[in-house]
DNA sequence: GCCACGAATGTGTACGTTCACAACCGTAGC
DNA sequence: GCTACGGTTGTGAACGTACACATTCGTGGC
């Protein structure tokens, strides 16, 4: 008995896990049969089937991912390309995603882009492809990211989660459009005469819809559409855009591009003396966990993140599974949330 | 030439990616060769390994993940293992994990863990040993989640993000007892009698570290060590307890056990005309994004989450390659973010 | 009662890499 | 000039699984 085995020979630690091999010996059946039950073959007699599988619990089996992968050339890893923002909320469909993925039994992987150039993106798809992903997330909305990941395999199925609706690739997120025209309307509805709007950076494709939303909820009512002011998205570029809009004679409504956007320009209100929502009525965008508990609780638009990482799964792995091929955009409906910093526009 | 290769003939489409055996040839070396490259061995004559690397370039080349950890039997693949929370700020140190782990080679994966309980974490871990993960990233700052952690295969590398310090295993995070001791301190100093508490979850380990930093600082100087308030690190948990503070008399100072739970606090502050900070003034902890623009902002104590993901990330990777085994807890230094939530007790 | 056919199961091989060991090369020692 | 040895390179095998094909088994049709 010469073989070599390198592990249980010498650390005695743990023998070697039990392979299909052993799970065959122990079921009295081929190695082959057990394969058939991994992969859910159809013809495999149901008492040989359950002989495999109490053969399978009773050591402990764990299939290797590594030799599977190795003969596919596909893994079940999918793989998420987050843009690695200051914004926290970044990875907040992570914990839907990887649930969800869990239970379609795919291993999520990350890769993080710290900027969304073609050098970076490509960087990081190539590190996932070391790892045979059989779909990609990606996690950036922006303009540019879209470009860079023509560079990908074009056989690798990509979805994206919360941008780009450009054609390029499929596609789950929150309507954008609905909820800033909700957010809108809402104002509108209580009397205000126009509404002011923050919005994100340029390249982020939110910006962009939400700007479209509110424009035509604004139009729509015929009401004046003032120019949007320039925001990042931080509570900074919010506190400084509450600068500006302090010195706006006849303001009563803001919709902030996002919550914490919000957040900067309640401050910059307080400060002077502006009051919310009695003088201006603000709505913010996201519903973070926070903002019901901001000065004054803010009215904002509630974006399901979570069901949000569950479609875009559900939808990367349609696409690895049965070839999907559709350039769809599923959208999830956004819901208002009102709270106490809008108010009817005084008589 | 009977031979079927599954990719390459059918599709058409992008052809079999290239192999150490094609570098080989390209090379003009034997395949093991090249493998030495690969795996930096030593004794490869300099011109020899430029004519494999130049080849490998040439190529395309890129190794085969699954092939090298079917042989090894261990991938380099890091599991991060993340407590489902409500909390974002739990994936906060996933960025500079990850940046850090492919850095070093690693390929990060995550599961997440909807409660701590030995079934849920038993599942996580068998999940990511299913890819054989190298090694455990634990982000679950929960004392069950250590007990779980037991039932994890005894070979397996596993570090601690945040939390337990208690012996089992090893862990990086920040040192919560001298930040709390650092906020608390910086209340006395300001002249303040004493200060009052609002406590996170029992089961957080933060919560019993950040309770002892504040505690200790009362004690040495000689002050009141009232009562700590019960909360959850929710905004909402600091909402309800502003209420109950609102109703002590002689309050002047609080150290909130997180910035949510300050901005609640300020919340039920503001609402009952309680100004801040003249007269109360406030703590929070961690230093999140929006910190600097709660109204007023907010003083607090900064905890560096990339830091701790790369420290994290050293500990882990010293342990898989160098097979240390000691229970370290490294611990990076917060620092106190003095704003406007704070000011001199009144004479 | 024989053949055909589909269901069920088994055998051979390949996937791309690393490990163990063998072979080769040149140089230093005597 | 021969031997020994370290540095360098090559050969054979194995990792655990899935696919292609071969084989066996059972059943129905004639």
């Amino acid at each position: 008995m010469g073989r070599s085995r390198k592990r249980g020979a010498d650390g005695g630690e743990g023998t070697r896990p039990p392979t299909i091999v052993d799970v065959a010996a122990r079921a009295q059946v081929s190695y082959q049969t057990v394969s058939r039950v991994l992969n859910e073959h159809p013809s495999v007699r149901p008492t040989t089937r359950q002989a495999v599988l109490d053969a399978m619990a009773g050591l402990g089996y764990r299939p290797s991912n590594a030799a599977r992968t190795l003969v596919t050339g596909r893994s079940r890893t999918l793989g998420v390309l987050a843009l690695d923002v200051a914004d926290s909320d970044g990875l907040t469909p992570l914990y839907g995603i990887e649930r969800s993925a869990r239970e379609l039994g795919y291993f999520v992987g990350i890769g993080n882009l710290t900027s969304v150039d073609r050098a970076s993106v490509r960087a990081a798809v190539d590190h996932l492809a070391e790892q045979s992903v059989a779909g990609l997330l990606v996690i950036a909305p922006i303009d540019a990211a879209d470009d860079a990941l023509v560079t990908a395999p074009s056989d690798l199925p990509i979805v994206a989660v919360e941008g780009s609706r450009s054609g390029v690739v499929a596609s789950a997120g929150v309507d954008q459009v609905a909820g800033a025209r909700l957010a809108t309307e809402h104002l509108l509805a209580l009397g205000h005469d126009t509404v002011f709007h923050i919005r994100g950076p340029s390249e982020w494709m939110q910006t962009q819809d939400r700007v479209n939303g509110w424009r035509s909820a604004l139009e729509a009512a015929g009401a004046d559409v003032p120019m949007p002011l320039a925001g990042d998205w931080t509570a900074k570029s919010g506190y400084e855009a509450g600068q500006v809009l302090s010195r706006v004679s006849g303001l009563t409504a803001v919709f902030a591009g996002n919550d914490q956007t919000a957040l900067g320009l309640l401050l910059a209100f307080s400060e002077r003396g502006i009051r919310v929502p009695e003088d201006v009525s603000v709505v913010g965008f996201d519903d973070g966990a926070d903002a019901p508990f901001y000065n004054p609780p803010l009215t904002t638009v509630r974006q399901d993140f979570r069901a949000v990482g569950r479609t875009a799964i559900s939808m990367l792995v349609n696409r690895i599974e049965d070839g999907a091929r559709d350039l769809d955009h599923d959208l999830v409906e956004p819901e208002l949330v009102v709270r106490q910093s809008t108010a009817s526009a005084r008589a």
